[in-house]
DNA sequence: GGTATGCAAATAAGG
DNA sequence: CCCTTATTTGCATAC
């Protein structure tokens, strides 16, 4: 575990503005909804926590010009090329960064302190040999989500995972632009690109996963994934002239449905954390039952809260640190911690 | 109406 | 089967 993030997460934070995070939770109080899961009744939560310190991911990356030529980019910079999730805020953190729209941008190497320097060149993705970031890698079962992906194994050591380089970004960079083009050119939507992708990988995306594909929001590894996959439906959609929806192979869909938990299901399981924050199988499914979830429904989310409960926590032992400024506390952080960031 | 983003579900992988 | 940790992915909503 540890820095397996590399450098991006690193970044984050800090540059920033309010490098404290600070969050709490808990936050959403309101009031009742029914407990029934599903879309509609939205009510923007009210954000449950995390937020205070949360750089707005895309705020913090300015600068950053690093070394790493923009060759081919004019573009003015500002976005950066997340990689891993940066637990500080909550998640992706980008790896590079890129420019605005239609422009290419490179990915970069975010520079400041805080271990990024460790971790930039070399984080922790599995070796992605740039060939391997071809079609067939995908093709079997794409989205490697198949448990029991059998090469996936051991590939989160990032010992063994190549150094990101700065060619590999490149490309990918250079892809990413070159895709939005092509695919407008072609009439399509994000969405539509999300959809149609259930031809070419037995399932569809979202237009969000299309869309920080395009500005290079997903983790280099994540990214290469996603470029085989919409490499090859790049080219048969273009062979074959207009909208392509073949939804052949589209057997059915991959990945489960976000389920959307009402914000009366969420006061309730909140106060079940707060009496206990790991509740046996038993007691999970009488919870869900009475909120009318599923049970992994609920399961994950005990799983997921713990999470963030931990990040919390030593988001706000960080802070602490911080303000110290100790150096040591810093280095042991960065140590302990992956990078917070 | 398409795209960008916050927050957090869902998954992957190793115990 | 369930947990933790890391990461991927998508609702919901803002832009």
């Amino acid at each position: 575990m540890a820095c397996q993030g590399f450098g991006a997460d690193s970044f984050t934070p800090l540059a920033g503005d309010s490098p404290l995070p600070i969050l709490m939770h808990h936050g959403s109080t309101g009031d009742c909804l029914p407990a029934t899961s599903h879309a509609h009744g939205m009510v923007s939560a009210v954000s449950s926590g995390l937020s205070l310190g949360q750089t707005s991911k895309r705020s913090h990356m300015h600068l950053s010009t690093s070394s790493l030529g923009n060759a081919l980019s004019n573009a003015p910079p500002s976005l950066h090329y997340p990689v891993t999730p940066c637990h500080y805020s909550n998640q992706q953190a980008t790896y590079g960064m890129m420019t605005g729209s239609l422009t290419p941008c490179i990915y970069k190497f975010p520079d400041h302190g805080l271990s990024s320097s460790s971790c930039a060149l070399s984080h922790g993705f599995s070796s992605l040999p740039s060939t391997l970031l071809s079609a067939d890698e995908v093709s079997g079962g794409p989205g490697g989500e198949v448990k029991g992906d059998a090469h996936r194994k051991g590939m989160r050591e990032q010992e063994e995972a190549p150094p990101m380089d700065s060619l590999q970004i490149r490309e990918l960079e250079m892809f990413a632009n070159d895709f939005k083009i092509r695919r407008i050119k072609l009439g399509y939507t994000q969405t539509n690109v999300g959809e149609a992708l259930a031809a070419v990988h037995g399932s569809e995306f979202s237009q969000t996963t299309i869309c920080r594909f395009e500005n290079l929001q997903l983790s280099f590894k994540n990214a290469c994934k996603l470029k085989a996959i919409l490499a090859k439906w790049l080219d048969e959609a273009e062979l074959a002239g207009a909208l392509y929806n073949d939804k052949t192979g589209m057997n059915e869909r991959k990945r489960k449905r976000r389920t959307t938990i009402s914000l009366g299901a969420k006061e309730a399981l909140e106060r079940s954390f707060v009496e206990k924050t790991k509740p046996s199988s038993q007691e999970i499914a009488r919870i869900a039952k009475g909120l009318h979830l599923e049970k992994e429904v609920v399961r994950v989310w005990f799983c997921n809260r713990r999470q963030r409960e931990k990040r919390v926590k030593t988001s706000l032992s960080l802070s602490s640190c911080l303000t110290k400024i100790s150096p040591n506390c810093l280095t042991q952080i960065s140590k302990t911690q992956r990078p917070l960031t």
